[in-house]
DNA sequence: AATAATTAATTAAACGATTTATTATATTAT
DNA sequence: ATAATATAATAAATCGTTTAATTAATTATT
């Protein structure tokens, strides 16, 4: 049962009071100063002893927890726990330590939310965009909130995204170059959230092709891109809104009789793991996944000092494999 | 800015003192004892002003936290995400929350230890198994703690897991069955640990054909995978520790000119979204992931009860997909 | 009726840091 | 030589809760 090392541990062996301890340690530059030797001392004293604050008493004393709360949908959907892993990393060196809520529907977004009242969190994350926001976590505005990975533009809160625009502008053009013109488009966005696509390809002088919404699962990516590839057969290319999605297109392909890339070229979005394991291997957009959960953290610690909320829009880029490749020359002038 | 609603203020308004209040509350029979009449009215107030307590000021004075660390070598890792929403799920309608401590080699590892000491943890849930847990870990007797997913048999600390044994034991029952009598397997696992793996075959009178080690990464699997395939065409099946090998497996087998399944069969382990979207897709041992996290987190919180540590095993299954046939009749007995 | 036990509470001391107000000494300015 | 300022520090209050020690009133037991 070794004794937590306390403050006044440190500042007995030191010689000193613990106040002078707590200012140096924590870098404060105020009224209380220390001489050179001193800091010297007391640094060297707080490491043999291995000392280490107790944040229940630093938030108290601060009324600050030193927590942030991570709200995420779906903690198995590929894309979380990358983003989770940033946020965390980012958090490493830092006082905070991140307070993990899952949630599966509304109910459990707003327990955990009344949940992180109660931790009294400094500031919340939310991964992805939760429909409920304005119901859970708009009333509180004591706790500072930061969206990563869902554009939201709420003059409070703070927001980490890739540009959808320009990361659809970019399958767009990977398209186009290689000559095809009849680009069908699976997605889980809204219908009304496809104006990107067509205004992506219409730059291009392209008039989208047949656009259909399915959820991100298996199955059902497969049912609807078979559906769409048996409706048109002028189809020369497959832009899916997820790797998951992409992988269906490429099982429906096989279903059709169609050939990769041959016949038909498939884009998928995350270059995640699947884009290698796939047969063949499935061409994507990559977002930086990590890099949104860091910067979102770093922005959310920024705002906690007093810094104004502000949004970062990152930049996506195309990751070539097989699946993308030439039109075929008797479908592309058609 | 809504002040923060306290201890006394719902003292002040019931009339009575806050330690009375904070029994109460607590539902703590000791010493301290309410009237019927008191209690209501204390519960009534404290919910009048939406009293939420203070966890610093709690966990100071209890020297309890009521937060449980998760500690994860390497988030991204498949099923790491899945036992985390598991653990997190359990712990959603209690007391407790969870902290979350992603890392990527010991370094990060003893950091993230360190920074859960100074947060006061109560107990740690280790998520696989850290090689350095004895350098880091078992130095601090007051933090309990409980291994999901990685057995350990430790006197002092809970452990959650899949039995191995029996998990291999069905892969070897499903080829048996099949009339396979040369299986590869590839694996991440130490080579002295594939004892029960070659026990497992045994046991149907078949000895253990190539066994092979090579770390979790899908390239490397299929080199491997190729050249073993490439020194021994005898082989009808391939049993891979993981379902990103197992899927290595099959582009190695593309490689080697090799049909699946009717030249190899292959069996995975995870039942991950990889199986269903591979080409064919893979049979594979579903281990439950989920359910070991919540176990792990129920396991914890017992024992943070006082009750002792235990291990708790579960039991995996097979699920058969395309991946896995009978064996080719040339080949079965020769 | 006197004593013991129970009920219903209060008071004050923790818990371990931070921070304000204060003090003592050394240095510089007038 | 004296006042003003800068330097180097300390003591004590504070954050919001829990809990040990204490008290006063009521009920039960002999």
């Amino acid at each position: 049962m070794s004794k937590a090392v306390l403050l006044k541990d440190v500042s007995a062996r030191t010689g000193c009071s613990s106040a002078l301890v707590s200012a140096v340690l924590n870098g404060r530059t105020g009224r209380i100063r220390a001489s050179e030797a001193m800091r010297k001392r007391i640094f060297k004293v707080a490491d043999e002893l291995g000392y280490v604050p107790n944040r229940n008493a630093c938030g108290l004393r601060m009324s600050r927890s030193f927590l942030i709360g991570a709200l995420a949908a779906n903690l198995s959907s590929s894309f979380v726990p990358e983003i989770l892993s940033g946020i965390e990393a980012r958090c490493l060196h830092t006082n905070y330590g991140v307070l993990l809520g899952d949630y599966n529907n509304d109910d459990e977004l707003l327990e955990r939310w009344t949940s992180f009242q109660g931790r009294g969190v400094d500031g919340v994350i939310c991964i992805g965009k939760p429909a409920s926001f304005k119901q859970c976590i708009l009333p509180s505005p004591d706790i500072k909130c930061v969206f990563v990975g869902g554009c939201v533009g709420d003059e409070e809160c703070g927001g980490v995204w890739v540009d959808r625009a320009s990361l659809l502008r970019l399958a767009a053009q990977a398209f186009a170059e290689r000559g095809h013109r009849h680009i069908a488009y699976l997605t889980n966005y809204s219908p009304a959230e496809c104006d990107v696509w067509r205004n992506a390809l219409l730059s291009h002088g392209i008039v989208a092709g047949s656009i259909r919404t399915c959820h991100n699962f298996f199955e059902e990516g497969v049912a609807v891109a078979t559906a769409i590839l048996k409706e048109h057969p002028e189809l020369t290319a497959f832009f899916a809104d997820s790797d998951l999605l992409g992988t269906a297109v490429l099982a429906a392909a096989r279903n059709c009789g169609k050939r990769v890339p041959e016949d038909l070229s498939v884009l998928g979005i995350d270059d995640s793991i699947l884009c290698r394991i796939s047969q063949p291997e499935l061409a994507s957009l990559r977002q930086p996944r990590r890099e949104q959960g860091e910067k979102g953290a770093e922005l959310l610690m920024q705002m906690l000092d007093g810094e104004p909320a502000r949004n970062i829009v990152l930049q996506g880029e195309l990751v070539c494999r097989a699946s993308l490749a030439q039109a075929p020359e008797n479908h592309s002038e058609s």
